[in-house]
DNA sequence: TTGTGTTTTACGACCTCC
DNA sequence: GGAGGTCGTAAAACACAA
């Protein structure tokens, strides 16, 4: 029996014995052709089982590898995560394993190692995102605070403009005189003024008269 | 005990490089 | 063209909750 014989001769048990996993692979008729049509394996079991393999009554079960050999895998694997074919056979004896094996395990901890490193860079990733929503919430809230605070500033500017037109209108020879004897209030009135611990309120409060268009006549009163 | 999710071993298909 | 890589997945082995 050549093997393409054997191939067909397995293909044709494990049908036998697993029905439905093979339908799913056979495009039926009319079907989208999958992107990537895969041949189905043919089951270790019955190749191992065949060719004489371990197992009660001939049956192959899948074997681990031992701790001492996943060790010594390690450790070649920590060494160098490629495996150049000298080193495969030289492993594959010391470990008494097939070639076949090591090859196929450092296949499996490359694509292992990846997925770690992929899950590191996510993780890196995401926990830098959001760092960046803390500070952009913070950077809002500061934005916010700050326009408040403009607001506010604008409004006093207004007002105090209301007043010092009022007094100009009123007296206007003895105007800064006038203001200052018969004032009763304080200049700012009865506007509550938040000044922080540093004393920097009321800079703060104003703009210098001469960057505000069109109140440059204030600037003898202040 | 059993159902279910995860890990490990193994393989087929496809790709790249020499 | 062959060797060896990745990718996707099957299936055995294992862990563990219900």
């Amino acid at each position: 029996m050549n093997d393409q014989n054997v191939d067909d001769h397995n293909f044709l048990f494990i049908s036998q014995m697993y029905p439905s996993v093979y339908t799913s692979s056979i495009p039926g008729q009319g079907e989208p052709k999958p992107a990537r049509p895969r041949r189905r394996r043919k089951s270790k079991s019955v190749v191992v089982a065949e060719a004489g393999g371990e197992g009660s009554n001939g049956w192959f079960r899948k074997r681990k590898l031992s701790n001492e050999q996943v060790r010594m895998l390690e450790m070649s694997f920590g060494d160098e995560h490629k495996l150049e074919s000298e080193r495969k056979d030289r492993l594959a004896k010391e470990l008494g394993l097939d070639p076949r094996q090591v090859a196929v395990w450092f296949q499996n901890r490359r694509a292992r190692w990846k997925n770690k490193r992929l899950e590191d860079e996510y993780t890196r990733l995401k926990n830098a995102h959001e760092n960046v929503v803390v500070e952009k919430c913070r950077l809002d809230s500061e934005v916010l605070h700050l326009k408040e605070q403009l607001h506010d500033a604008e409004r006093e500017i207004q007002r105090l403009a209301q007043k010092v037109e009022g007094a100009i209108s009123n007296s206007p020879i003895s105007s800064s005189v006038s203001i200052e004897a018969n004032q009763t209030t304080p200049f700012f009135g009865d506007y509550e003024v938040e000044v922080g611990d540093d004393c920097d309120g009321y800079e703060n409060l104003f703009y210098s008269p001469k960057y505000i268009d069109g109140f440059e006549w204030m600037s003898p009163f202040m």
